[in-house]
DNA sequence: GCAGATTGTTGGATATTAGAACTGTTTCTA
DNA sequence: TAGAAACAGTTCTAATATCCAACAATCTGC
């Protein structure tokens, strides 16, 4: 799929295409501006979790992240390659890892956090700050979170 | 990606994770309401394009579907294997095709249509009409579609 | 009539994902 | 307390999508 056009009529008015394309759109560009740190946007997100739950181990961060559990190995193996993260043993389950953040992995995520917030400005500024949170709100309506 | 539950927190209240999902979820859902006629989506829009504008070539419906010209092949070829669509000899540019609708093409199209209207009506439920409406007209400034 | 552009096609290289099967560990239960 | 079942993590495979470069046939402009 092509991004770098608006999409044509009589696509544009559709709402679910729309929907999906600014959606796909997004998810695309999101992971270029991670790029240059080497990151793909689903280690940007288990970084996050990593952060906000350290020691936790795989199956919680499968449980918050969407990310099923063999692509989970992937993910981690990929940030202990990288030196962000590392697997310790759990103090009281063997058969779990304790994942934790490393000094990097702190340094990293805060630059990635930089670019997020660098990124939404860019991606959301055809839109006012009332708009943006009108759609935020409109989606998550959509997506079933409770409010 | 799992669609089955809500996006967990904090993932639910960023913006750009919403639109993310919420149209990786669309995408892969119509690919399932379509899956029933054997379709799936990039068939449904060629479909609709080559109703719209009856004897174009391939090039013109790359232009007005964000298709790629080699995915557009495989496309066309699979239309023509269900005997939804075909290509005829262009009358003035032998490089080109003129492609068609079928007979049976245009009764799947009208289907599909159904099918679509159907889904779409499903998916925004959660929304009241005005919703849907203001959700589309933001979706449209963020995709820099004029209007 | 020749050079360069256009149209459709093919093949390959690549990334991404989902799923089944497997190991080691823990928990339940009779 | 032995055996069965459940669980955490891993590995491997297969299906999938996607993009890109190269190619033949044809057309257009000079």
């Amino acid at each position: 799929m092509r991004f770098d056009v608006p999409p044509p009529e009589p696509l544009a008015s559709a709402p679910g295409f729309l929907l999906s394309w600014n959606g796909q759109r997004t998810a695309h560009e999101f992971a270029a501006a991670l790029e240059p740190l080497g990151l793909r946007p689903p280690h940007f997100g288990v970084l996050t979790l990593i952060a906000a739950h350290p020691g936790c181990n795989q199956q919680q961060l499968v449980d918050r992240s969407l990310i099923d559990p063999s692509s989970m190995v992937a993910v981690i193996d990929e940030l202990e390659e990288l030196g962000l993260a590392e697997r310790r043993p759990h103090p009281s389950d063997r058969r779990k890892h304790a994942v934790h953040l490393t000094a990097r992995g702190g340094r990293t995520l805060q630059k990635a956090r930089e670019v997020a917030i660098e990124f939404a400005k860019r991606t959301f500024a055809p839109l006012s700050a009332s708009e943006v949170e009108t759609l935020r709100r409109l989606l998550r309506k959509l997506a079933g979170v409770e409010s």
